[in-house]
DNA sequence: CTATTTTTTTAGACAAGACTAAAATTTTGG
DNA sequence: CCAAAATTTTAGTCTTGTCTAAAAAAATAG
């Protein structure tokens, strides 16, 4: 048993940002990068860092960024496991949309019990995928990414794609791909990349033909289905 | 549209709390009695009896204690309105204990979000009492309050009585009356009260004849069904 | 390779919400 | 009615997490 010494939500924040911002490779985190998606200033950010740090749940060198210890890895996974599992609830039990999500699930993400998540995950059938077609860690913490998704963006022309998943972060996007008829699951012929802004000619299968923007694009996680 | 100032979990304990001890009769409630609910010393009573008095959410004069306004006593109901809705949540949906819901709602309750709730609500199928047996707001704040309710501690001997509800506050309390097999809507025989200590000696009917402190009686609601 | 720009850290301040110790007020008991 | 006791408030301190302004280090460009 680690010494079970409690976070507050915005330690448990802090780790979380990191583990998202540092991606799969793990790399180290600027402390500007943290401070953009936090929305706070950089000087906040460092006074955070040296924090976590004597917590042992980062490393951190002055002027050099850190980057999650085992223990702070494995705190941020529990939160983001949490965070998912409510989403799904709020989707799948409450029939909130995948755009109103994300803000509620940031609040319920902070809730402390050792029961509350794994009967949640019991109640919602233990699903895989959140809303956004993220995976949900397990109540070990293993994360099982799909290796074949790429970004929209940089899927090559002439192909048919599957949506497997959209970024979360933007309410605003989420609203637009409804509007626009786009789901998870829902096929994408891509035509042709306008090299002058990157955006793409599409046809969301079984839907309408349109252009996405290269930055739509690339909020937008896909897998090869086949050449066309 | 009065202005939305959002309060801090902090305040909305408070003005729960506030709630809770000046009863029905909406009694002031003293800077002590704070204290000893809220576990917080006095002079921290004070300091946000201020501030909340400076919100317009209490009255508060020196060495008089404070009253809800009607602004103040409709927040408290709100809060305690999603902390019965989410009780009743992890116990009918979640399959927690009646004693085990108290912790992870009194968290639960600060949860912001204008949809949630009644989402909630309306996926419990609009429950009118939680788990303890109290009555949950309606999403206006009206609390219907069962009329009929006594303490046991106070219910007249030779007589059956049928328990409509128990004190949430004591995980022990609820452990104890899990066991004996007393639960919502369990009919007691009232044999006698010894005068020494208060005691009952009563029946669970259906289960086991018994004697029930003076103390265990004072947390049980019940209503007289008929003598014996 | 130095000068400027960008990034990051330090220093000092503040608000929230708690605490302790001491002072003020109210209540109570003889 | 006055003295002791209980309650409540004030004053000053602490921690958390934020901020601004200024200093320090690193990165970049000519």
């Amino acid at each position: 048993m680690a010494k079970e010494e409690k976070l507050t939500h915005s330690e448990e924040n802090y780790l979380k940002v990191i583990f998202q911002i540092s991606g799969q490779s793990r790399d180290r985190v600027s402390t500007n990068a943290l401070a953009d998606k936090l929305c706070t200033k950089a000087s906040s950010i460092t006074d955070m860092l040296k924090k976590l740090a004597d917590k042992k749940l980062i490393g951190y060198k002055k002027y050099n960024g850190c980057e999650l210890t085992t223990k702070g890895e494995s705190i941020a996974v529990e939160i983001i496991r949490k965070h998912r599992l409510w989403e799904t609830f709020l989707v799948s039990k409450l029939s909130f949309g995948w755009d109103e999500v994300h803000d509620v699930a940031e609040q319920l993400e902070h809730i402390r019990s050792l029961k509350l998540i794994d009967k949640l995950d019991q109640f919602l059938d233990y699903p895989k995928f959140d809303p956004h077609g993220d995976p949900i860690p397990d109540k070990d913490g293993n994360i099982t990414y799909r290796k074949s998704k790429i970004r929209l963006a940089e899927s090559a022309v002439n192909t048919l794609v599957e949506v497997v998943s959209v970024d979360e972060d933007s309410q605003s996007l989420l609203k637009y791909l409804d509007e626009i008829g786009l789901k998870l699951g829902s096929g994408i012929k891509v035509f042709e990349r306008i090299p002058f802004d990157g955006s793409l000619k599409i046809e969301i299968v079984g839907g309408q033909k349109m252009y996405l923007s290269e930055k739509v694009a690339e909020n937008i996680g896909v897998r090869f289905i086949e050449k066309l």
